[in-house]
Order: C-alpha cells, then structure tokens, then sequence
DNA sequence: CCTTATTTCGAACAGGTGTTCAAGTTAAGA
DNA sequence: TCTTAACTTGAACACCTGTTCGAAATAAGG
C-alpha cells in the first residue's frame, strides 16, 4: 500500500480558498461513494460525478485511489477519537469511571455526530467496511486502536484479574456490535418487525456491552 | 439482482461424474476468492485459475458473477443451518434452553465446522461479507434469516417482557461479536497482544453475548 | 504589478473486466 | 451401439479501470 504522507508535503504556497473548497468537495464525494460500495466497488470516475469535478481532480487531491481511501478515512479519524478521548477524560476527573460509562465515551461520539451530520453517517458505514477487512488493517492501527488502547487500559483496571487478551476479544466484540447498530439497521428490521428510537438502540447497545464486560 | 434458480433447473440428463467433480473445484475456488477479496474484489479469471479451469467454464457452472456469488453462499447455508436447527431441537427435547445454551447451539457449529474443514474458514470469512454490505440483505435473508427467526422466538419466550425489537437487537449484537471472532482475530491480536485458544475464545463469546441477552 | 506554483481539465493509454460464442470432446440414456 | 445433451475450451468482444500528461486557467507571494 502507498505511504500516506501529509497532503501538503512539499507545498510552497498555500493553497487557495477555491482549491480548499474543491478539496473537500473531492473527500465528501469519496466518502460517500466508499461508504455505499465499498473500496473495490467504487471507481475513480463515480467519485468525480459525485463531486462534479473531473477524473484528473480527484487524482490531484486525492493522491491515487488507495492514497484518497486511507486519507478519507483518516479525515475524521482524529475528530472522532478527540471527542471520545475528551468523554474518558470528563470520566475520570470526575471518578465515575464503570464499564458502562467507559462504553458510552466511547460510543456515544459518532452516534451524537452522525444525528447532527448525516456525513458521519458515511463515515460510520466507511469504517464499518475497514474494520471488516483485514487488508486495511493498517488503516484501523494507525486511526483507532492509540484510542481503543486507552480505553482497553481502563477496562483492564476495572477488570484486575482478567486477561488482557480476554478483555481486547471483549472489547473487539463491543465494537463490532456498535458497528452492527450503525450498518446493519436493515437486518434488525428484517428480524425485529417495527423499529425503536434511536436513543433507546444506543442505551441497549450499551447495556448490552456492559453487561458481557461484567466479571464472570 | 439476477434471480437464483436450481442450478439444473432445465436438465435433460443427469450431470456426469466429470462435470459434478468440476463443479466442485469452481465451487470452492469461488468461496476461496470472494472470502479473500470480497465480490467486487473478485474476478471470474482469478476464481478460473484457483480452480485451474478455463474461464467458460466458471460461467457455465456459475451462471454469471452475481449468480455464482449467491450460489457460493447458499450451498453451504442449508448444511449450517441444518446442524443449528439439530442443535436447537436437542435443546427443546432435554429441556435445557436458557440464553447461555442457545447462543451455544446457535454459534457452535460454524466453529466446530471450521476446525475439521479449513473451507468452513472461508466461508465464515465470505459470510461476513454478506453480512456487513446492505448490498446483499436479500441473500442473508434466504440463506440465514428463516433460522435466525427460530432462535429469536425461543430467545422471545425467555424474556416474555421485551420488546421483540429489542430482542432482534441483541441478537444482531451477538451474531455481529460471533462473525468478529471469525474475521477479526488480526485485531483482537494487535490489541490483546498473545492469543488465546480457539475455544477460550468461543466459551467467552457465548458468555459476553448470554450477558448482554439477560434481562436488565 | 509580475512570476510561477498550483490547480483545473479532459483526452489518451495500457491493461483489465464480465460475458459470449462456436467448435470440439465427453458420456448419459435409449 | 448410437444419438445428442452436456460439457470443455479459449479466443474475441465491448466496455470499464486507474492513471498519466500537457496545456490552459488561477491566484499566492514578492
């Protein structure tokens, strides 16, 4: 895979407010576009009609195709790990620090983003299609598991006699499940008939998470 | 979507030994590729040359790309849910259904499969596709939903208070974790640092998800 | 204001893609 | 044994893929 390196490496001048703007008019095209089919099934050219620029474009910003996918999903990743680092923080300070809370830190940032902005949304779908496949594991390492390590040290400390490894496959396991609420809204439908708010999803996800983390 | 008939639907004569025997390798270089690449990652010359066959041939026994994908998905389906559905009934017969032992009947025998048959592997692997893309919600639907709905009435009668929504929920949470620990052992490694034996790991999931299941 | 780095643009390229097809081979069923 | 349905084979087809490239337009920095 071709090293992600700044976008703006060897750059003399800044860029232009226009350029900036056809930027990310190029990264929200291919979040988009990634997010609905995947890295192999989107294209180059389905990414340039989603951002009404030309193929050439999308080459400039984007680096190549496998450069624009690691750098979409890196786009968000620090925003996201922010708020879920900053929710940990306001735990500990305030000593309220139990399975269920660390969960809901670390849960409830992209559920509260992707209500306000339904490119979360996207994203959360972009992610769902990372983490599944083990070829971009790399991109997971870089973006997500320096915060998931933070959360997993917490775990372990409430946790003492546990496994380490036992507390990351529970951690894997509540990840995964999280991801299943935000992609696959369509099979719960399938098996569970009429649909429950969102909120009320959220606060089982995490009650049911919790739950699992519980000592034996 | 091109509809999924019987693969000898109009037939005249019965197939040859040859010709079942080719089907087979077709067959199974398919789960291997599209396991390893996803379908859109997949191509018809690659699934041609892990069977060593020409590319007609994989046509002619596939019936097209997308055919030959829901075929690839559904010919191991009704042997998996059959041993699921045995499991269930052993449960009902003895009297002994709670949420731990249903979990177990429905969760063991991909794992039991996998450990004798490194193509079970694969599968578990392709099967995770086709659970994460909304793209294929009308394959899991045929292939896994009919059992799903027998497992998620008797999890229903258990907890005579909830919400069937709710219950789907939980279910979609648990069979998410279950297809996490098939695919997702690069990132249960990456984070828990040494690995745990392969029915540690299961014991665990069983009991994350029996859990989370419990009434609140 | 100039200079020129940067961006915009889309045609062109080499190499795939799924699928078709016609000719030759095999073997089922009478 | 004979007929012919079924299978095997790989070349050929039309279209799509990511990427390149050079010329034109834009605007940052002096």
């Amino acid at each position: 895979m071709p090293a992600l390196q700044d976008i703006d490496a060897k750059r003399q001048r800044a860029p232009s407010q226009r350029a900036l703007a056809t930027r990310k008019r190029v990264f929200d095209a291919a979040e988009r576009v990634f997010a609905d089919r995947g890295f192999d099934g989107a294209t180059i050219r389905d990414i340039a009609a989603e951002a009404g620029e030309p193929v050439g474009t999308i080459h400039h910003h984007g680096g190549g195709k496998e450069v624009l996918f690691h750098r979409t999903v890196a786009r968000r990743a620090e925003p996201l790990s922010q708020a879920r680092r900053a929710a940990l923080e306001t735990l500990k300070r305030d000593g309220t620090v139990t399975a269920e809370t660390l969960l809901a830190a670390f849960f409830r940032p992209i559920f509260d983003l992707s209500r306000d902005d339904p490119r979360w949304r996207d994203y959360a779908r972009l992610v769902s299609f990372v983490s599944a496949d083990e070829r971009w594991r790399s991109i997971s390492a870089a973006c997500f598991d320096p915060t998931a390590e933070l959360f997993l040290t917490e775990l372990l400390a409430l946790r003492p006699t546990a496994h380490r490894a036992e507390v990351a496959e529970a951690f894997v396991f509540s990840v995964s499940a999280m991801l299943a609420l935000l992609t696959s809204q369509g099979r719960i439908a399938a098996l569970g008939g009429e649909m429950r708010a969102a909120d009320a999803q959220i606060d089982h996800l995490i009650r049911f998470c919790a739950a699992g983390l519980a000592p034996a």
